[in-house]
DNA sequence: GATATGTATGTGATACTATAACACGTCAAG
DNA sequence: CTTGACGTGTTATAGTATCACATACATATC
């Protein structure tokens, strides 16, 4: 029985939010994300075809942010389709199964770095080096949805995204 | 000495959170934004143009969330330069100014109500009938920052934006 | 007053992002 | 076997955003 423990438990990398910048195993976060959300994937009856395997895969091997033309691009060398909905029909679903995330401010899509564990991501885009971070965000979740309670609205999904300084580019600056 | 006080002291639409989605005398808040961004603009020796003034008024008349194009139409009716960057030019002032937000989400921007008060806006909108409210967010933000600081990251901007039900359109599901 | 400098605007062209609409193939249910 | 749901491939198009250059207009400086 696969899968029964939060991946930040296993993994060094991924242990603490203060090396969210820092380098780790990422190897190991990979097959652990992909493994993860295959297994849900059986789990909720839907399918995790070669397109979207692949565009996970990509996206959790190139572990950044990217645009769906450029993970069309790479597609397209690998004997898919390489026409936009494509990849979009797949990042769709990636996002929807919480595989993927989207952030809009970048106009791009990141691997979930922890598919099933139902949490609540925050974005932490350096503005100098590009560099993207997925921040446990579970207490921002929680004073949002809150925030939102008061004027009667529902959160079906979130997107919160800061824009700043990573610790290496504000060190330099 | 006007504008020492939050505007939501005085406007009874935007005393309480809950009434966010509700009716409320928009003409007060609309002039007071923009009176309080014209004194801003003043004391910050920045240059509220006719167009960037134009585009905040439409912003404010509007009091919805407005894609470019949209407000470039406008501007283009009026008079105005009737090419992208135009609308663009404007829309980037107002965000960096703090008189206007963008919603990564929708593509599109909105008038701030709250100029001057560095607040913490963030975006609830209702993806059946789009209506976009603007709630207040300082406990999201503060969690959020301190998410964002044990990771060493320094935020300068940040995008909260929720999709869900509006009170009303929950109401008739 | 003439000149320089920074800032803002106007314009044409173009790049980038995303979706609509339809055809075809597969698979499982009836 | 037929139907219907789903997924993929493709063409075409819609929508969003920026680049690059020219011009105007302000203030500051000589």
């Amino acid at each position: 029985m696969p899968h029964d423990t939060p991946h930040a438990e296993a993994c060094p990398g991924c242990q603490t939010p203060d090396l969210a910048f820092a380098q780790h195993d990422h190897g190991h976060c990979s097959t652990d994300a992909l493994a993860r959300a295959e297994a849900l994937a059986v789990a909720r009856g839907v399918r995790l075809t070669p397109v979207r395997r692949r565009v996970l895969e990509i996206l959790l091997e190139e572990h950044k942010a990217m645009g769906a033309y450029d993970v069309l691009t790479r597609l397209a060398a690998e004997g898919f389709g390489n026409q936009p909905p494509v990849a979009y029909r797949a990042l769709e679903f990636l996002e929807d199964q919480g595989f993927a995330h989207r952030i809009c401010r970048l106009n791009a899509f990141t691997a979930c770095m922890h598919p099933g564990e139902d949490h609540a991501p925050a974005f932490l885009i350096c503005r100098v080096c590009d560099t993207v971070a997925e921040a446990p965000a579970a207490p921002v979740m929680a004073a949002l949805t809150k925030a939102a309670a008061q004027s009667g609205f529902v959160i079906e999904r979130a997107n919160i995204e800061a824009l700043g300084l990573c610790p290496a580019c504000a060190g330099t600056a």
